[in-house]
DNA sequence: TTGTGCTGTATCTGTTCTTGTTACAGTTGT
DNA sequence: ACAACTGTAACAAGAACAGATACAGCACAA
């Protein structure tokens, strides 16, 4: 819902194929497979897919037997790289409608505006540029860890 | 647009009051005035002052000859406080749909992501409190001063 | 070369959110 | 009582989004 949920699906896929990367037994990393944990439409991942693919941080085989896999190690994959990759929109927007030029404050009030929405957004980008995908997984490994699991099954997805 | 242009118009709102208090023939402050400011409609004015009003950030005079005021000096109203009045949603959305909670990622992942969402949107609170109406004010008023304005009536509105 | 399995994308639907607008009752000073 | 303005309901139009179906395209396997 609300602005961004597309941050928290893309941080589910990467995660997600961060832990699928660990396994042996290699089942293929399919969309359909995702679209089970994330608990939506194939399509949907398909979509958030390919905007990382577009920022370079997956890959895909095409093909019988192909799959989604990570294109650097999760530890160098941030969050800040993600939120690029997500979203397109600013954090804040300025007035629909232009202002009045014709008025002190409707002349001159949009690039103050900017610079200070500049400012905030670049700390927002410098918190999440401390975190990793890597992190995430190990974090996320250790709620499920602590937590009183309701199925007692330890694979990835059904 | 995009997300949250309630916050440019909440800051234009209190700038032109700001603006407006200084002024010594004191005519009233009513949403129609502003709204030629901002170029829009007076509900569209009336529906951000009545948070702003919530908040304790302005004041209303009600009956004939009344008009809105700032509650409290420009230079104490911070953009923290703006921000606090203009928007309930978090800068960040968890899933949609929830997830798998039958997977590791799926079980444990939002409150990693909440986590991560608290900390990034706190650094942006910061950035936005270093910054009061009075700033913005000043900074608007040279930008008019400095540029080469289409209109030569240097009066708040029309 | 044919079949298989998966992707990439177009398209449609229902939902929600937002802006702009009209309308009108409520409030308060003159 | 009147004038002037607010507060809010109601509505229309538009954008954005999730979810879903459908299908062509691609690449590997046999």
């Amino acid at each position: 819902m609300s602005a961004n949920s597309r941050m928290s699906l893309a941080v589910h896929i990467l995660t997600w194929l961060a832990y699928d990367r660990r396994g042996t037994d290699k089942e293929t990393a399919t969309s359909q497979r995702i679209a089970t944990s994330v608990n939506t439409n194939p399509v949907v991942i398909r979509r958030s897919l390919g905007r990382l693919k577009d920022h370079g941080l997956v890959t895909i085989d095409h093909g019988k037997g192909g799959g989604w896999s990570l294109a650097r190690d999760a530890a160098s994959i941030t969050l800040l790289d993600v939120y690029c990759a997500s979203s397109d929109d600013p954090v804040f927007g300025l007035h629909a409608s232009d202002p009045d030029a014709e008025c002190y404050v409707g002349y001159g009030i949009q690039p103050v505006l900017t610079r200070i929405y500049d400012r905030a957004t670049e700390a927002l980008r410098q918190s999440l540029a401390q975190d990793t995908i890597a992190d995430v997984l190990r974090e996320t490994v250790a709620v499920y860890a602590a937590g009183d699991h309701p199925p007692p099954q330890p694979r990835v997805s059904s």
